[in-house]
DNA sequence: CTAAGGACCTGTCGGC
DNA sequence: TGCCGACAGGTCCTTA
């Protein structure tokens, strides 16, 4: 479900009722995500104040004096604010009790996410070796040439790669490559300089764009605050095999690039 | 170092 | 209606 814009407009929709609140309990009732959840974390975090909800990455990350809790959504989780109290659902794994009476509530059926605990003031080791936040300086014309030098996989796989640059996932890296003219099966290293500028504009202009309409819904997401995600109409290629490009009526096609489908328009991308 | 493929899970949908 | 395979928003880890 989730990749970058998801992630901050979850990010968003929780962040008013959680951050400055103490936590009163946490309940775990299926600690087998991608990785256990850390017995420390029900140890350390009742009765911290959690100072804020930042995010890095597709990781959330909720600060507290005595630590850093992370949460990935992995495909198919998601966080929503519901009152204390309020019965559990079938995938409801973890429920974080605060003192404003309300819960804060993961769930994910596939359990591909995670939900970790850092206790000292070093980085967790799932974040070292993260590329650039591609919404930030770091992700730089300059940075992003050097990056696809030398590189002959498809640019496609290049822009999913999170050592490159976080963030972009299967929808939105097909809607950059569509938004560029650009043929997703291209190797990175044979791209001209000045269209690798136009994907790296794409790449900024469609994740800031998602994130402005609350993110992408595809079957189940809803963001933090309940309301759903509206950039689903905005969708140029994702999803849309056999039917016709918006731009130039050529059928989008579908094909397999590093076991993802991916969706594209052979009369508007080269 | 780069690149490819498997692994981890459950739910849903289309075809027969 | 029921069964079965294909597929789904991620990414770490192993292998070449």
């Amino acid at each position: 479900m989730p990749e970058l814009p998801e992630v901050e407009t979850t990010r968003r929709g929780i962040q008013p009722w959680v951050e400055g609140q103490q936590v009163e309990s946490i309940v775990v009732r299926q600690p087998k995500l991608r990785w256990p959840i850390p017995e420390q974390l029900s140890l350390s975090l009742p009765g911290q104040r959690v100072q804020s909800v930042t995010r890095r990455a597709k990781y959330l990350l909720f600060q507290t004096d005595a630590g850093v809790m992370l949460v990935h959504l992995g495909m198919s989780g998601s966080l929503c604010i519901v009152p204390k109290e309020t019965e559990a659902t079938k995938h409801a794994h973890v429920d974080i009790g605060f003192s404003n009476g309300m819960m804060l509530r993961y769930t994910d059926p596939r359990r591909f996410g995670a939900v970790l605990w850092q206790a000292d003031s070093n980085t967790h080791p799932l974040l070292d070796g993260l590329g650039p936040e591609p919404l930030d300086e770091g992700f730089s014309s300059e940075y992003f040439l050097s990056s696809c030098r030398m590189r002959k996989l498809p640019i496609k796989q290049l822009l999913m790669n999170n050592a490159v640059v976080v963030g972009i996932g299967n929808i939105y890296a097909s809607e950059a490559l569509f938004r560029a003219g650009i043929d997703p099966r291209r190797a990175a290293n044979r791209i001209a300089e000045k269209r690798l500028e136009v994907l790296r504009q794409a790449v900024i202009s469609v994740l800031s764009e998602a994130i402005e309409q609350g993110g992408t819904t595809l079957k189940d997401f809803i963001g933090g605050d309940g309301k759903p995600g509206y950039f689903q109409q905005q969708l140029k290629v994702y999803g849309r095999v056999g039917e016709t490009c918006f731009r130039c009526g050529t059928s989008i096609r579908s094909i397999q690039l590093g076991q993802r489908s991916t969706y594209f328009c052979v009369g508007c991308q080269r």
